[in-house]
DNA sequence: TATAATATAGTCAAAGTAGGTCAATGAAGG
DNA sequence: CCTTCATTGACCTACTTTGACTATATTATA
């Protein structure tokens, strides 16, 4: 059984793909419909709706409120590619990097085939290493294939 | 009395048979069809499920949680990926590596693109390690892209 | 107007679900 | 015995779902 999640997830993209990569939505429908606590829909967004993904969240409470969805314009890739790095920083989690890498893909940066090695790279070892330690490694990877990505645009 | 592993790896394997070189099991559902601890199930595919096997592993924790068991194929180029697979082992040199990127690269398996993000992937991260770490974390690295570009070709 | 009631959305911690790891123990054969 | 393979259980990590409480906006009422 798929978890709720993912079938909101899916839904709430859809929505996208009709509407001009913009959604606007009743949190307590939504709920509703998917018959959920209305926090699951906050779950949902934290979790596949982030910037990293690409997507700003803007919502207002009281009579009348709404959560909006707005898919990010994206900039040049030189400049995407530039930001990402400088949000990797020196510490990323596991989760956080397969987000961006989401995001590289959606953007046509890089395909699918490569995501998915560049999410091999990331996999967690067999290498025993702390979980301090990790997340720092995680980081200076996922930023030297950035950094490859980028170097070749330049060259392109 | 044939030990239980086995009756659990050949069950696995006319799963296989019937769909298409790949099954999805809950570990838990599994464990509790043959009375066994959950545990048992990892035993059995870190016994019999390797790479070295022939198969690639990929699971989900948390609610929807699952266990994917992937065959790879035996076509030429899956053996050159194999052979390569198991002359990487445990520990590797960076410069060892990157010669193996250049085989990869000058047989076709992969683009130069995708040969130099490997490389960044596999290039002295900022973290600090002990050398003898290294080694291992490149060969985990490698391992893993490796992988993941004999289970594409599979799915090709 | 203030004020109260109502309608929303947000946060966070706890519980629920599910797979992973590892070390101890057990069993079978040489 | 001793080694190797099998089995188990305690503990760990990861992802999901919910609910109690909080924050904020609108609307009705004094």
């Amino acid at each position: 059984m798929k978890p709720l999640s993912d079938t909101i997830e899916a839904f709430i993209k859809a929505l996208m793909e009709e509407e001009d990569s913009q959604v606007e939505l009743k949190r307590n429908e939504l709920a509703e419909h998917f018959q959920c606590a209305p926090s699951q829909i906050n779950y949902v967004l934290a979790t596949r709706f982030t910037p990293d993904h690409g997507y700003v969240i803007e919502s207002r409470r009281g009579g009348g409120g709404y959560i909006r969805i707005v898919r990010i314009a994206s900039s040049t890739p030189d400049d995407l590619l530039k930001s990402i790095y400088q949000r990797i920083g020196t510490s990323i989690s596991h989760a956080d990097a397969l987000r961006i890498l989401a995001r590289l893909q959606s953007e046509g940066i890089v395909s699918e085939r490569e995501a998915h090695l560049m999410a091999a790279a990331l996999a967690p070892q067999a290498v025993p290493l702390p979980l301090s330690l990790k997340d720092a490694l995680c980081a200076g990877t996922l930023r030297s294939m950035i950094l490859e990505l980028a170097k070749r645009r330049k060259e392109a």
